[in-house]
Formats: C-alpha cells, sequence, structure tokens
DNA sequence: TATATAAAATCGAACGATCGCTCGTATTCG
DNA sequence: CGAATACGAGCGATCGTTCGATTTTATATA
C-alpha cells in the first residue's frame, strides 16, 4: 500500500467532512439547505484551520473569521453558537472520521507486522489528508471543555491500545521482541506526530508521506526484530 | 551519565533562570535591586508557566497572571514593557541557556556512538530539568514574532545539524549504517520532544526520564547497527 | 537607637481598544 | 411575495496598558 492507493481506497474529502458536521449538528444550524451549509462550513473550517494555524485559535477574533471566510458575523452564528462550539464540532467530527478510518483498517487476520505496517501507513496517511485537522487537534486541545479533552485523551489511548495489541501479539508469535510495548507505541505514535506537527520541514526538504513511511517502519522494525541467536543474549545497553 | 550524575555537574536552577534574565534585561526592568528582582521574576515565571500550561499563553490574561503570581498589575510591569516582551524574554533566556548546555556536553575527543548517546541523554535530561520551559517554547512558539520564531526555527535546525554530524561521523567510521542521517535525526527529535510534551503521561505511568532514556537509546541504536556480516559485533555501547 | 526623609517599589482604578455575540434590517431565492 | 439567508452596527464585558497615589525600604542625621 502507498498513498496513491489509498487515496482510491478511502475517500475523505473537505466536503464530506462538512456534510457530516450538517447531520451531525443540524438541530443547531439554522440554515437548512445542505448544499448552502456545506458550501459555508467548508468556507469556515478552511478559514479557521488557516487563521489558527498561523496565530492559534484562541487570538483567533471571530471578526478575523468573518473577514478570511468572507461571511457577515450574523452568518457565521447560524452555523455555531458560540466560538467554543465552534472548536468543539471541528474537534468531535474529525475524531469520528480517524475513529472510523482506523478502525476500518484493522485485518484482524493479517499476521501482527502486517498488522502493524498496514497501522502506520493507514494513520500517516490520513494526517496528510487531513493535516489541517491534526494540527489544529493537538495544538488546541487546551482550549477544550473538560469533557471534550477527555474524550482526546480517550482517542490518544484508545490508538495506542490499538498498537500495543498488535505488539502483544506479534511478542507472542515470536516475530516481534519482547521489550516494553506501550513505550513502543509511544514511539510510533511520536513519528506520527512529528509529521503532521512539522509539515513544513518535510515539504521544503521534498520528502513525500512515503518516504517518510517507508523511513519509519524501516526505523520500528529494526527495534521490534527479535534477538537472534547470537553471542548477545543480553541486550540491555551499559551505563557507567 | 543518569540524571542523578547530569544533576550534579550542571546546575541550572529557576533562581538562575531568573537571575540571568535580569542582567539580561536590566535596562528594561524598572526596579533595580537584583534580590527583589530576582524573586520576583520567579514568580511570574512561575505563573505564567502554570497558566499557560493550563490555557496557553494568549488565553492568560495579565490579571490571570496578576493574580496567580500575587503581583499588582503596575508591579508586573515594572519588569517588562508587554505581555509580548515578557514571552520574549522567556524563550530568549531559555535558548540561551539551552544551548550552552548542548555546546558544553559535546565532546570532540569522544567516539560517535559515546556522543550520540551523551547528547541524546543531555537533551532530555534538561528537559527534565525545564520541562515548564520546554512544554511552553513549543506550544507558545506562533505568538511570537517574525524575528523570534526565526530563531526557534534556528535553534531547531542548530540541534539537527550536531545530530546530523555526528550520525555521519559514525556512518563514515563504520560505526553506524548509511541511512538517510537527516530523517534518523528528525526521528531522535521527535522522540526527545515527546517527552516533554506528553509529561503527564509517563508520570502516570511512573516510567522516569532515566528509563526513557534507555529505551530511546535502546530504539535509536538498533536502527543504526550497520548492517553487518555474522551477527553482532557491535553488539553493546558504553557510556562513561 | 530613634527619627526624618528621600528613593524604590507596589498598588489598582481608569482608559481606549477589542472581544464574543445579538438582533433589527437588507438582500437573495424559490 | 413570503421564506430563507446574510448583513454589520452596536452591546456589555474584558483586554493590555498606564499613572498618580500609596506603601515599603534604604539612608542620613541627631
Amino acid at each position: 500500500m502507498n498513498y496513491k492507493d489509498f487515496l482510491e481506497n478511502i475517500n475523505i474529502t473537505m466536503e464530506d467532512f462538512c456534510r457530516e458536521s450538517f447531520f451531525e449538528n443540524r438541530d443547531h444550524i439554522r440554515v437548512k439547505k445542505e448544499a448552502t451549509v456545506v458550501k459555508n462550513l467548508q468556507r469556515i473550517f478552511d478559514a479557521v484551520f488557516k487563521i489558527s494555524y498561523e496565530k492559534g485559535f484562541q487570538a483567533m477574533s471571530m471578526r478575523d473569521l468573518s473577514r478570511e471566510a468572507d461571511m457577515s458575523m450574523g452568518a457565521l452564528y447560524a452555523y455555531f453558537s458560540s466560538k467554543e462550539e465552534l472548536l468543539e464540532i471541528i474537534q468531535r467530527q474529525g475524531r469520528a472520521i480517524v475513529n472510523r478510518a482506523i478502525t476500518v483498517c484493522l485485518d484482524a487476520e493479517a499476521s501482527p507486522d502486517l498488522k502493524l505496517r498496514n497501522l502506520i501507513r493507514t494513520h500517516l496517511y490520513l494526517s496528510e489528508i487531513g493535516r489541517p485537522w491534526f494540527y489544529f487537534t493537538f495544538m488546541e486541545a487546551k482550549n477544550l471543555s473538560k469533557k471534550e479533552r477527555d474524550e482526546v485523551l480517550a482517542m490518544e489511548s484508545f490508538t495506542e491500545k490499538i498498537l500495543v495489541d498488535i505488539l502483544e501479539e506479534g511478542s507472542a508469535k515470536g516475530i516481534f521482541n519482547q521489550k516494553d510495548h506501550r513505550l513502543t507505541a509511544c514511539m510510533i505514535k511520536a513519528m506520527q506526530q512529528e509529521w503532521y506537527l512539522k509539515r513544513w520541514k518535510y515539504s521544503k526538504r521534498k520528502i513525500s508521506v512515503d518516504q517518510y513511511a517507508d523511513f519509519v517502519l524501516e526505523f520500528v522494525n529494526a527495534f521490534l526484530k527479535p534477538a537472534t541467536t547470537g553471542p548477545g543474549k543480553s541486550e540491555k545497553m551499559e551505563d557507567k
């Protein structure tokens, strides 16, 4: 699987994101015509991502948003009831989509190393499609209410748990080593995060998501390779 | 080297941080007595870190800061001329200290693997001492002026360059493999960042910085090990 | 040592700007 | 033409910042 294949199989566009947001929140949205809502939500969300990337969600005023989305204040507030709700809608909808995509990509039949490979690639490719959202949700999580913040943490441990389960299965089958699986999962997640937090760096260096994914997999696999029956059975590193 | 050794060798406290900030900015600080300045800067910086950790620097009002630091608005403004300058002072001073500590820890004589080990540990231990600052500087960089933001990026590529140089030296000497050194450096930096960005996670799991450092080193070394003929002649690495 | 006085440091009410948000009015659409 | 949608000036609240009044500290004098 590479990014191109991924894009052909899964189909998540910004329009889908907005359409789902509409259905999910249609009670609170004063505008009723789907086409209008989708079009305007797209302008709103794009503007939020752009301004937040530059100066953060807190620093973005509703007047900034009004200007960037090219809508009046009154029009904006037809789609959400407060700035805080706007933040929640974006975060919630993104989580739902990521959650679904991750769950779909899991294949209970596959071998652990294939599962792991698949999951790492899926997550990276997802964050490539939804880069603005991933960056946004990481940087702006602290602006959420306690309840919503807990949801973010639950999502975090959910994805970590999936990784740990795969690592344990592989470990039990002798495909992976017996190291600390939770820490390994954290390292993998750190590398995934690196991709969307520092995208500017990789764009400048013209490193594609496929190259990055290949590298991460190589890095992780080098560590996971079980200790061969070589001379050093104690792989523990030594300090003095 | 472990964290305890590190703490004994290097001596960076919050008080040093404040004292240096005083000398660096004494022209702009209206209060003249060193002891007073240091004491109050400490209260101010601690409060900034605390509030910013909870809700971000932008969302922190000067009245929040006044309350948390237990100083009046007027007293606060004796130590900086604007909220933006306060942010700059903290960022600049932290960079100076980190820069110095990193430079000092480099040992041109040592072998590449020892250098690498030393650098990774130093950076992790530094971020353990200055956790509030590291987190702060990462999350609030976008609130800086263009000029200051460029300094942050320069710092980022400075530390990356040091890593790359070590990796290349080790590669040339056959101690490390011949993979993409820049990407390797990025992975290392991602793991270092993970430590101070997600400290709450590791605190909860009672994972010490020494445990974390050991794990990162093991992870990195597994990848760097050159593709040997035969199973491992360089199976372990040592520190002094 | 006690007191007076200048200097240093702190205080917080007040200012103009800007914030999130509302709502009466104007415009567009079916 | 009526319903749906968009508009943007204006509201009270809060923002960063200032500055004359007040308190604390250091110094000089008796």
